[in-house]
DNA sequence: TTAATACCTAAAGTTGACTTTAGGTCAAGA
DNA sequence: TCTTGACCTAAAGTCAACTTTAGGTATTAA
């Protein structure tokens, strides 16, 4: 059993937080003795999703909803099946997301490097939009298509 | 040239946001004919460069700063390229963090999976921490590395 | 005994990124 | 002529996720 300080190190979350998550029903059979919290293995489970859930974009009280079905049991497993494969799908399209990203800081960072030995961008401006070098080509096309 | 509904339609953006990121001086440069603004090909690859910086985490005063540089012509090469270099690691370490939550959500399938054919979490709760199946040890493994 | 430390609450404040509101201009079509 | 639609501004409002503040309890260390 761990105090809020205690967890608080552990996770590198302030305490404030975890007062917060608490307060937003985010912990739902946290113990108390004389008033303190007592964080078990099950809240330290439950703040690794609640971090991983919260990195996938998903809303506290959504965070909330799925606490609640945990602490209904087996009749809710459906529901919180359904909950991890949206989160999944979700992530795979933002990973989709920033992998385009990548591209454009990719194209960007050998941009400005070109720029600075040429000392200006006449030759770069030249290249566009498709007569850059192999490797920059395919990243600036990724980055820049839909519009 | 484009007027501002034309490139919200083109972009999927918002007029207002366009508006309010003119108010934030993303768009230094940006023309206006008769009090109406006039969105050139600068001010779209502008527009791109934001929504990919924005994605990459980074806040709207700073790519703020960005456009200035921009606007202050080659002698800020430098400053640009060190920007979408720090920029770029950013996004490699958060496309590191979003593979750990993947990582997590494909446990949490497959355990509720598993959990709703055996109708409890009893065989499940057996299996933990280092007893699952080959490619569902690896992920969990992932995703609960540190703490 | 007093002072430091770790915990507690309720309520107010903060931050960033928008969005909404209220009021106005201007040109085109019925 | 009038009204519809696309544009404009400044200012206020919203929202989520915290954080800070102000005030209090309980235990330990000097």
């Amino acid at each position: 059993m761990y105090t809020i300080g205690q967890v608080s190190e552990l996770f590198g979350v302030p305490i404030s937080t975890l007062r917060y998550y608490d307060k937003e029903g985010l912990f739902p059979g946290l113990e108390r003795s004389s008033g303190i919290r007592r964080f078990g293995e099950q809240e330290l489970e439950a703040l690794r999703v609640i971090e991983c859930l919260k990195r996938s974009g998903m809303e506290i009280k959504d965070i909330k909803q799925f606490m609640l079905w945990c602490a209904r049991g087996s009749e809710t497993y459906g529901q919180r099946l359904e909950l991890f494969r949206r989160q999944k799908t979700a992530v795979e399209a933002e990973l989709e997301k920033l992998e385009k990203v990548l591209d454009m800081l990719r194209f960007k960072c050998w941009y400005y490097e070109q720029a600075m030995e040429d000392g200006d961008e006449e030759r770069l401006k030249s290249l566009l939009p498709d007569k850059l070098p192999e490797g920059i080509q395919e990243a600036y096309d990724r980055a820049h298509e839909g519009q």
